[in-house]
DNA sequence: TTAGGTGCAAATAGTTTGCCAGGAA
DNA sequence: TTCCTGGCAAACTATTTGCACCTAA
């Protein structure tokens, strides 16, 4: 049983490959930790990962890596409200454009995928006539949780 | 004949004071650069017109307050899509949210409010159970002059 | 073979912190 | 008078650049 189109490991390396670009082990291994992230991860995380399988990886690689990604639209960058210093999030681009929702309690990030976004966005494209590339919705509040109790955080 | 109310400067000052905090000569000056720019500023923009009131404000200074502002929810912080490096530009916040539109080849930022944008909002609240404290949209891509044009941008 | 990629060191950008003197309430 | 605030210097975090060597195609 296949899994999913979106789950196949080393879509990040075909997609790069198909652009004719170099695909060099540090690449490689640093695609795969992006790929099979469960979470946002910012730069430092994505090295501590990609060392684990590659202990040689440098930090300037990381980042030029990224770079590479952002540049052929196939992650996204996120700032997630800024909540833990300046750093940024990553994430593969997906099919269909989430918000992300930010606790300033307790700091959960969570996804929202919406009918109205999709329209607002159509709206923008439309009344604006401003051609969409990237977009970036995200809300800081107070999740379920956080808002409804009165103890301390953790 | 008064000026609309939004206009009305020593507005933030009136806020900061009426929630008992010190008006000095330096904040009055950063407020007053705040309420009186007609696009967003960063840090650095905002020390420059500061000085020019007063030579002796000292860039920290600006720092402190708009951190004082941002606290007190009296200005928001935008990324503007890092288009200029990771600096970031502040507005007051207004009294309904809008949506920040970056052209990636001319710069321009432009602003829409969107009653979709409204309802977006009010489905988070309901359907996530998240009480919104802040948002930030923000899109990037092509306006409608540039992505007509063939010619090299200026 | 060779253009493009990597690692190392250093530089840069933006912002924050420590500390003491100064001024608003 | 009493904290709160400001200025200066230094620290800090995240990221980028220069350059010589390396390697995928």
């Amino acid at each position: 049983m296949p899994l999913p189109e979106t789950e196949i490991p080393g879509r990040l390396q075909a997609e790069l490959m198909s652009r004719g670009l170099r695909m060099t082990r540090q690449r490689r291994t640093i695609l795969s930790v992006v790929e099979t992230a469960k979470q946002h991860l910012d730069a430092s995380q994505l090295l501590r990962r990609a060392r684990r399988l590659d202990p040689q990886i440098d930090r300037v690689t990381v980042y030029r890596t990224l770079g590479l990604l952002k540049r052929h639209g196939l992650i996204d960058e996120l700032d997630l409200m800024h909540m833990q210093g300046e750093k940024h999030f990553y994430e593969r681009r997906p099919q269909r454009d989430h918000i992300h929702m930010a606790c300033l309690r307790c700091g959960k990030i969570t996804e929202f995928e919406s009918d109205l976004f999709d329209r607002l966005k159509g709206q923008i494209q439309r009344d604006c006539r401003f051609h969409i590339v990237v977009t970036r919705l995200e809300v800081g509040g107070y999740c379920a949780q956080c808002r409804t109790t009165d103890q301390p955080k953790d």
